[in-house]
DNA sequence: CATCGATCGTTAGCCTAGCTCATTAGCTTG
DNA sequence: CAAGCTAATGAGCTAGGCTAACGATCGATG
């Protein structure tokens, strides 16, 4: 810890962490209501965000293993959001794509989801409205490094 | 949305949303090297830091359903970190009540996750820090709505 | 003071979504 | 062209949520 500043230690990353874990939680429960999984909709916006994707660009991007994004994939087919298709350069490549389904399935979680999380965010005035966006770069940083 | 105020809508909700599960994987990811779970971490904390606690108190507390904590309440028991005791006022009532090994394991566990995240941390400059611990009053105000 | 609804903890059983390990298919390279 | 590497995926495990249901105890009320 010696060669950390210490404004780091100021932070207390603990409750900071622990914040971030029941915050989490909370999203995820409420997920229930709405047909679609967090662990879903993350590859849905991935394939909206970057077109196309193979299995093992979406894993590396969630943070998660090979075959943890195949099952959540195999949801997504199974839904009917996305097609698996043949990648022409690499046989054993296998391409990702968004439906014309699962754009409306986007667009229409996305709704239901940023009304809710709105509504919350509402209990903050303003001000720190506007602090927390300034926040949001930072811990895209701290999530993706 | 027509009653929500413009400013809300400017953070842009959904990514944040989408963050803050993606760090809250991450560090869920790392937890299994510990040894202690996420769950359970957060049980020890409260009993910490307020003394004995029902289930109850602890399950509404963690925002889960009393089952849920009863799980993770069997699993401290065994690891010898907690003990059940009834309560002298209220048959219904167990008091769970941390063991020293309890203490000792929050111990060693806090410096070894506070060490993992302020390195995390250590990504920011000194005043993205400062923000971030701005912040943290919100996000737990978030989390605890 | 007996009963009856409410409260508390708990067990049982289900589901999601991680993980590791192993397998198959296809690419790449000595 | 064989050996090894890489990509996707299936099988099986685990943690930790959930709901439903139950027994014990408490407290209020006829």
């Amino acid at each position: 810890m010696a060669d950390i500043p210490d404004p780091v230690t100021e932070t207390d990353p603990d409750e900071l962490r622990m914040i971030i874990q029941r915050l989490s939680r909370r999203i995820r429960v409420h997920r229930a209501a709405d047909g679609i999984s967090d662990a879903q909709l993350g590859v849905l916006f991935q394939l909206e965000k970057h077109g196309d994707r193979t299995p093992g660009q979406l894993a590396e991007h969630e943070g998660v293993t090979p075959p943890s994004i195949n099952r959540t994939i195999n949801g997504l087919e199974e839904a009917g959001w996305i097609t698996r298709n043949p990648d022409p350069d690499d046989a054993r490549r296998v391409r990702i794509r968004l439906t014309d389904s699962g754009s409306a399935i986007i667009t229409e979680t996305r709704r239901l989801r940023a009304a809710w999380f709105t509504q919350r965010l509402a209990i903050l005035t303003p001000q720190e409205r506007r602090l927390l966006q300034e926040v949001t770069p930072l811990l895209r940083r701290l999530s993706d490094s």
